[in-house]
Order: C-alpha cells, then sequence, then structure tokens
RNA sequence: GGGAGCUUAGCUCAGCUGGGAGAGCAUCUGCCUUACAAGCAGAGGGUCAUAGGUUCGAGCCCUAUAGUUCCCACCA
C-alpha cells in the first residue's frame, strides 16, 4: 500500500502501539524548565502498585492526558508527571495473602527486613505493569520523571515533613481512641473508615446494684465490651436515676464493682436512660471517663480476640464471645430481652473486616492550625474546584476535622522518624538514619511503625519536583496547574494535599481541582471484582482502539458526574474514528496538491467560506469549553461539526469540483478540505491521540507530528456570516426537497426537475449543483417570476423562496392535499404564537430589542410561507 | 440527624450567563449514490418529576413535595 492510500477501515492495533513509541523516541512529553514559556503541570494521582488500570484511571488519566495534549499544542510548557503509590496496607494485604496462598507463610515467618524485600519485589513486577497500561492508553506523560513515594526523594520529603511538624507541635503521640482493623492489624484514619448500616441487636442487660435486690438495666450493641466497663452513666437530670447516682454496681460475670455516675452525655430519651461506660473502646465513652478519672481497661487484643479481662472468655474471638456470654447471663437470669436494631457498623475500607474502636498510643497530626488556612485557600479563590459545588464536602471535611491519625502498625511504608532509648525512655524525632541517646549515649530503637500511606500522598505535589531542595523544576513547574481526580477522594488526598503544600511550600498545591464522577457499568452499579462486573479497559483498547476508549470517556459526561459504560458507547465512538478515516482517505484519494494552505479569498465559493465560517467558530468554541473543563461539551461539538459538517455536506457539496480535470476550483476545494481536515484533526487529538497523528502523517502538512503542532485559533478574516446564512437557507431547501421526495416515495435514483421561485434569486445563484447532487435534480431552473408552472407540481415552501417539483405522474393527490394541510395548521399555529407575543404589551415594553426584532421577522416569514401554502392548495383542489 | 447530586425521547445522557427542547443507541421507511452498510437520506417519539412563585418570557432562577443515588455523623 502506497503511503497515501489507506485501508478500508480504521485498525486501531496496527497503529497505536507503533505511534506511541515513536512519541517516546523523539522525546514530545519531555519538560524541562523553560522561563520563555508558560508552564502547565499535572501530577498524576498515583495508581497504587497493586493494581491494574480499571476504568476509573482510565477515565482520570484520559482528562488528563488531554488537558496536557490541548495545553501543549497551545504553546504551554506541559508537563505531566507520572508515578505510582505505595499503598501501605492495600500491598501490604496482597504480599501477606500471596505468601500464605503459594508458600504458607506469614510475614512473622519472614521477619521485617525479608518480607520487606518481597514486596519490594511485588511493586517491581506490578509497578511497571500498570504503568504499561497507562501508556496503552496513550497518555502522555514525561516517562523520564517517573515517581514512586517510597523513593529517595519522596521519603525524603517525608521525613521532612514529620521532623518540621513535630517540631512546631503539630505531631505528637497520644493515646486516644483510633479505629483498629483487627484483620489488618493496625491504626486507621477516620477517612479509612467506611460506615455502612448493619441489622443488629440491642441486648438489655441487668447490672445488679451491691448490697441490694435492685438493679439498672443497660442497653448496648457491643456486650463484649462489658468487661471493659468502668462506671454506668445516666442523666444527672433523669428523674428516674437520681437515687441511684454514688451506688456501686456489681459487674456481671466478673468480680468487678463500678460506680454509676452523672454525665450531660446521656440521652434520657434513648435506650434504657443507662450506659455503660467503657473507656477504652467507645470515644464517647473515653470522653466521660476522662472527666469522671475512670480507669481504661482494654479487652481486646490486637485481632480481636478477649484478652484476660474477660476471664474465661479469653481467647474468643469477639463475636463467639459475645454469643457465649449472652447465652451465660441469659441463665443467670440478667439478660433482660434482645431487640433488633440497626445501626451504623464502621468498616476497614481495605479489607471491610468491623473495625474496633480501641485507646492506643499512637502518632496524631493535629489538625485544625493547619485546616484553617486549607479552607481559606479555597474561600478566597486562590484553589478552584470544578464544578464548584465540591468545594462545601470540602469544607464540611474541614471544619468538623480531628486528628489524623498518622501511625500505622504495619512494616510496608516509611518508617516513622522517631527513636527511643529503651534504658532512660528518652525519645527522639530526626531525619537521620538512627540515633544515639542525648542523655545516656546508647543507640536508640526506631519506632517500628509506619506512617499512613497519605501522608506521602499528602506531598505529592511537590516532592515530585524535588522538594525540600529548591530544584529548577519546582521552582519553575509548582505550584501545578490543575489536579484531577475522583469525588471519593477529596478527604482522603486533596484535603491533605492543600494543607501539606500550604504548611510546607507557602503555596497552594494547584489552582484547579477537577473532580470527576464514577463509571459504573450499564445498570448504574459501582464495578468491582465481588460483583464481577468491571470491564477491562484493556480488552476495549484491544478490540475498539484506545481512541475510541477515550472519547467514550469523554463524551457525554459532565464534570463531577457519574457515567454508565456499555459497550455499546463504545461502538458509536469507533464508528466515529472510522468515519473520520474514511473522509481522510477519500480526500487523499483526491488530493494532489502537497501543501496545505487556505486559498486565496477571491478564489472561496460559498461552500468554502461556509465551511470555513463554521470550522472558524468551531475552534473558538471548542477552546473556549477546554478552558472552562467542558471537555464533554467540546467533544459533542467536533463529533457534529466532523460527521455532519464536514462528511454529510462539505464533501458531498464539493466533489463535483473534485471530479473536474483540473482548475482552480478543482485545487480551491482540494485545500479547504485539507486545510479543516488538519484543523479538525488538530482539535480533536487530544481526544483520539492516535487516529489523529496517524492521519495527520499522511497529510502534506510538512510537520514532524500532532502532537508538537500548533492549536488551531480563531481567525477573524475566516468569519462568513453571511455566507453561513445563505449556506443555511439553501440547506433548508435541499432538506425540503428530500423530505418531499421521501413522502411521496420517489426514489433518489429518479431524477427530477426543479423550480425555485426566490424573491431574491442571488440567495440560490450558483446553487444548481448543490441541487443536482444533494436533493437528486435533474436539472434546476432559478427564477423570481411564478409563470409557466405545472398546476399539478409539487412544492415546497421555505425561507424567500417556492420550490417546484414537477412529479406529474408520481404523485398522489390526496396525500398531496393532506401534508399542506399539516402544512398550513403548523404555519398558523406559529404565526399565532408569535402574534401573541408581540401583541403583548409587556413582551414589546421589557423583551431585548434584538429578541423582539427576531419575533417580528419570523412574523414576516411565516405570513409569507403560509400564502404560498394556501396557493399550492386552492391549485390543488 | 445533617449535606450534596440526580429526575429531560423507549434506553443512556447533553443542554454554557432564562428568549421556540438536542445527541448517541433503539424503532419505522427508502437507498449497495465509485470515502465510509462501522454508511446515506427521511420519519416517528418529550405537559423537561409534581405543586406553587419570580419574570414580558422558566428545562434553566426561588420555595415546597415526592422518588432516587451518594457523602458525612460519637445516640450507647
Amino acid at each position: 500500500m502506497s503511503n497515501k492510500e489507506l485501508a478500508k477501515t480504521y485498525n486501531p492495533a496496527e497503529v497505536e502501539d507503533r505511534i506511541y513509541q515513536d512519541w517516546v523516541e523523539n522525546e514530545y512529553f519531555k519538560a524541562v524548565p523553560n522561563s520563555s514559556k508558560e508552564p502547565f503541570t499535572i501530577v498524576i494521582p498515583p495508581p497504587n502498585v497493586t493494581g491494574q488500570l480499571h476504568m476509573g484511571h482510565a477515565l482520570d488519566e484520559t482528562l488528563q492526558d488531554i488537558l496536557i495534549r490541548y495545553k501543549r499544542m497551545s504553546g504551554y510548557n506541559a508537563l505531566w508527571i507520572p508515578g505510582t503509590d505505595h499503598a501501605g496496607i492495600a500491598t501490604q494485604i496482597k504480599v501477606e495473602e500471596m505468601l500464605r496462598k503459594e508458600e504458607g507463610l506469614t510475614r512473622y515467618d519472614l521477619g521485617r527486613e525479608k518480607f520487606l524485600e518481597r514486596v519490594w519485589d511485588w511493586k517491581k513486577q506490578y509497578g511497571s505493569r500498570i504503568i504499561n497500561q497507562l501508556k496503552k492508553l496513550g497518555s502522555s506523560c514525561d516517562w523520564s520523571r517517573e515517581r514512586f513515594t517510597m523513593d529517595e526523594g519522596c521519603s525524603k520529603a517525608v521525613k521532612e515533613v514529620f521532623v518540621s511538624l513535630y517540631n512546631k507541635g503539630l505531631i505528637y503521640q497520644g493515646s486516644r481512641i483510633i479505629n483498629w482493623c483487627p484483620h489488618c492489624i493496625t491504626a486507621l484514619s477516620d477517612a479509612e473508615v467506611e460506615h455502612k448500616e448493619q441489622a443488629g441487636h440491642f441486648w438489655h442487660i441487668k447490672y445488679p446494684v451491691k448490697d441490694s435486690n435492685d438493679f439498672v438495666v443497660i442497653a448496648t450493641t457491643r456486650p463484649e465490651t462489658l468487661f471493659g466497663d468502668t462506671a454506668v452513666a445516666v442523666n444527672p437530670e433523669d428523674e428516674r436515676y437520681k437515687d441511684i447516682i454514688g451506688k456501686t454496681l456489681l459487674l456481671p460475670l466478673t468480680d468487678r464493682e463500678i460506680p454509676v455516675i452523672a454525665d450531660e452525655y446521656v440521652d434520657k430519651e434513648f435506650g434504657t436512660g443507662c450506659v455503660k461506660i467503657t473507656p477504652a473502646h467507645d470515644p464517647n465513652d473515653f470522653e466521660v471517663g476522662l472527666r469522671h478519672n475512670l480507669e481504661q481497661i482494654k479487652v481486646l487484643n490486637d485481632d480481636a480476640t478477649m484478652n484476660s479481662y474477660a476471664g474465661k472468655y479469653e481467647g474468643l474471638d469477639r463475636y463467639e464471645c459475645r454469643k457465649a456470654m449472652i447465652e451465660d447471663l441469659d441463665k443467670m437470669g440478667l439478660l433482660v430481652k434482645i431487640e433488633d436494631h440497626s445501626h451504623n457498623v464502621g468498616e476497614c475500607y481495605r479489607c471491610g473486616t468491623t473495625v474496633e474502636p480501641i485507646i492506643s498510643k499512637q502518632w496524631f497530626v493535629k489538625m485544625k492550625p493547619l485546616a484553617k488556612p486549607a479552607i481559606d485557600a479555597v474561600k478566597n479563590g486562590d484553589t478552584e474546584f470544578v464544578p464548584t459545588h465540591f468545594e462545601k464536602v470540602y469544607y464540611h471535611w474541614l471544619e468538623n476535622i480531628r486528628d489524623w491519625c498518622i501511625s500505622r502498625q504495619l512494616w510496608w511504608g516509611h518508617r516513622i522518624p522517631a527513636f527511643y532509648c529503651d534504658d532512660c525512655g528518652e525519645m527522639v524525632v530526626t531525619k537521620e538514619e538512627s540515633a544515639v541517646c542525648p542523655k545516656c549515649g546508647k543507640q536508640m530503637r526506631q519506632d517500628p511503625d509506619t506512617l499512613d500511606t497519605w501522608f506521602s500522598s499528602a506531598l505529592w505535589p511537590f516532592s515530585t519536583l524535588g522538594w525540600p531542595e529548591e530544584t529548577e523544576d519546582y521552582k519553575y513547574f509548582y505550584p501545578t496547574s490543575v489536579l484531577v481526580t475522583g469525588y471519593d477522594i477529596i478527604p482522603f488526598w486533596v484535603m491533605r494535599m492543600m494543607f501539606s503544600a500550604l504548611e510546607q511550600t507557602g503555596e497552594v498545591p494547584f489552582k484547579h481541582v477537577f473532580i470527576h464522577g464514577l463509571v459504573r457499568d450499564s445498570q448504574g452499579r459501582k464495578m468491582s471484582k465481588s460483583l464481577g462486573n468491571g470491564i477491562d479497559p484493556l480488552e476495549i483498547i484491544s478490540t475498539y482502539g484506545a481512541d475510541a476508549l477515550r472519547f467514550t470517556l469523554a463524551t457525554g459526561n459532565s464534570p463531577g458526574n457519574d457515567m454508565r459504560f456499555y459497550t455499546e458507547r463504545v461502538e458509536a465512538s469507533r464508528n466515529f474514528a472510522n468515519k473520520i478515516w474514511n473522509a481522510s482517505r477519500f480526500l487523499l484519494m483526491n488530493l494532489d496538491i502537497d501543501n496545505i494552505e487556505l486559498p486565496k479569498q477571491e478564489d472561496l465559493k460559498l461552500e468554502d467560506k461556509w465551511i470555513l465560517s463554521k470550522f472558524n467558530s468551531l475552534t473558538k468554541e471548542v477552546t473556549d469549553n477546554l478552558d472552562k473543563f467542558e471537555l464533554g461539551v467540546a467533544v459533542s461539538k467536533l463529533y457534529d461539526f466532523i460527521w455532519d459538517n464536514y462528511c454529510d455536506w462539505y464533501i458531498e457539496l464539493v466533489k463535483p469540483r473534485l471530479y473536474e480535470k483540473e482548475g482552480s476550483d478543482k485545487e480551491t476545494a482540494q485545500k479547504v478540505l485539507s486545510f479543516v481536515l488538519v484543523g479538525s484533526l488538530k482539535l480533536l487529538h487530544p481526544f483520539m491521540p492516535f487516529i489523529t497523528e496517524e492521519i495527520f502523517s499522511k497529510l502534506p502538512t510538512g510537520e514532524k507530528s500532532i502532537m508538537i503542532s500548533a492549536w488551531p485559533k480563531y481567525n477573524e478574516a475566516l468569519n462568513f456570516a453571511d455566507s453561513e446564512k445563505q449556506m443555511q437557507i439553501i440547506m433548508d431547501a435541499i432538506r425540503s426537497v428530500r423530505n418531499i421526495r421521501s413522502q411521496m416515495n420517489v426514489v433518489p435514483s429518479k431524477k427530477a426537475k426543479l423550480i425555485i421561485v426566490a424573491e431574491d434569486t442571488s440567495v440560490f445563484e450558483n446553487s444548481s449543483s448543490y441541487f443536482e447532487k444533494l436533493a437528486s435534480a435533474s436539472e434546476t431552473v432559478i427564477t423570481s417570476v411564478k409563470d409557466g408552472i405545472d398546476d399539478n407540481a409539487v412544492n415546497v415552501v421555505v425561507e424567500g423562496a417556492t420550490i417546484y417539483i414537477p412529479l406529474d405522474d408520481l404523485v398522489d393527490r390526496e396525500k398531496e392535499i393532506e401534508r399542506l394541510e399539516k402544512e398550513l395548521k403548523t404555519l398558523e399555529a406559529e404565526i399565532k404564537r408569535v402574534e401573541g407575543k408581540l401583541s403583548n404589551e409587556g413582551f414589546v415594553k421589557k423583551a431585548p430589542a434584538k429578541v423582539i426584532e427576531e419575533e417580528k421577522k419570523k412574523g414576516e416569514k411565516y405570513a409569507k410561507m403560509l400564502a404560498e401554502v394556501k396557493e399550492s392548495l386552492s391549485k390543488l383542489k
């Protein structure tokens, strides 16, 4: 196949990898600081190394790549930094699972060091897998800058931030109620706990009063925490329990005695009005405990089995214990009743295990002082959310935030840079690898815990640019331009990047936060492994091509909204790619010019001016939409323009000119076709990079690659409003003729004469070929007089003209009368509406002159058309 | 208990600051017209959730209601 010829259908598999390779080899993705250009920077939301590409990533990366490619073509120094996240818990769980399945080992069998080696092996394998998958999508990341949250630079940033926050008193160690996952055996932050409605029970249990036959009844949803009770509380205002305050209760199943205390916290109306207080296992009880100086008794081991405080139940799992003790309480006559009760239960966001609130010594970030500037930065517009309503979510989180528990009892992650002296108990926080006790000179032991994986993610926008060093990259590319991410991780990530950046760099990390929704299945369900309803983006790419996938994800979707994904939509996208392919194929078959340039103004014919003018405004609109993050709107305008205006109308209109042997008309048509195609390809390139590049390479543009070519600019000289309007009338006329012919069941092969009687014949000047080509006209007469037309000719009325089609032998009189009467009715209704509007005093007084003028024109137009229709009807009858 | 989003054609969704409702798919009719049947031409189909309000004018702004989805929340 010669260089110019294209295959009949577009085959993405044949071109994508080759083109991507080419881009990489030419280093088109690479960005280096250059003070003569304005930077445009995006850092990728780093996918987890555990994962593989799913539809959510595909959407996220597609949107980013569209923005990056658009800005790169627009002359910005566009940098897209790729990378992956070590994903502390997620990865550790995966590797532990693998070890257990394949080798029957636990991490403890291997020991910390060996285990970490295995995780790094895993990371090498899977981290590169996801990077390769990103490339399949066409992502134009600067791969020379690929980062990992645990690489040297990021680790350095983590230590820097930890130490600095610690020194400022913004990081502290303390014993608090935290969320504990007994499966992952680690503390979790509030954000990592998902609350789910669960059907549970209310167990009503008698606590006997000491030296009395009396008892109080408490209601609990977690009876097993009874062993940690150190008081029962009632509301001080509660008349029912006034005289019991201060008395001592015998805690069932134990030999402990606990007091009855009074505390405002208790709601008289809820439950029995008596609350068991378990300071070590409930955040509220913890607070009550502090107020009343109660002992904190922890009854659970790290794996949620009962400890020795549970007496004979020691060693049982929390739920087994619950079952056993309830049976025993029942036997003892202490169980009053069991009520059904649905309540929210916290689950680990990684493994789904029910989380236990447990008192534990952990590291925390003090949030209040950090939250304030982060709120202000959005309030004063330094960072803007798109769409803006997500700012509310953001504010809500930050305004109600509690201290962030950052320590994790995991091995995989950034080790907390705190060191302890086993001899004197001294603690040192330092960036150094090791520490010697400043008091007794002994080698210190590093904190075994690691940091929340989001601690390093929070630094991502600046740690990836070399911070804390004042690198050229950092100075030039920071702050970044836009962050693209799903609304589901605003609290995990966006918020934390905001306050971290403000605290560390004194600047917001990005100017815009572009939020997208979730990709759901065809029934609107979340795609998930357990449901098995996930659609693999790579399979879609191999069947339909990356461009079709990207186009689908970018189309019909507005910022922040979820979208449904189904293959019929991808097929439509693939068909669009094929349409462009064939239009280009057609052009190449008819192209004998060797450069792309605009013809001279005087050579332009009506249709040329029309398409150029349309293209010109398209350029403006698409650019405008992209600047406003309206990617879905932009891409559908491109679709309509290319398919409808360019292919279905313009190409058809100029075909006769192309088939001429030679001449300026032919050459002009070729030039306009090429110019508009190249321009359209450029506008489309961010959305469909591969096919646009492939076609571009076949066209005589003299440029090396579309991805580094210049973005089209609006050009006032190409604004032909009059031609657009004239063409519009002609197109309407053509459609009307087609419509009539179709209604009369006249096949296209049956040509018929057209007589166009126009008020102003210049509107239809030189339009004969259009009608012959597109409206099956055998010949077209354009006249201003209505003489000599067969009374039986079918006619159609358009703005400023009536078109007669002598189809005598073919016409069904009855049908034609019916059609005209219908037409008459609609016109009358229209006129009535316009008249009603114009006779409305309020409208005439208050509406803008432009709108009134338009209505008046419409009225005149309809009146003329109505007269024509009436005349035809009277002739037929 | 708070908060947010959604409700537009049979289905999935667009609709930018208020000025006569659109697309894709599906349906029906006719076309293999030398770029494309993954195509071309034509057609049908919508009291824009409901009820009020503001306005000369509301799918769009305001209020309430219903349905739906999601987020947040320490009522044991």
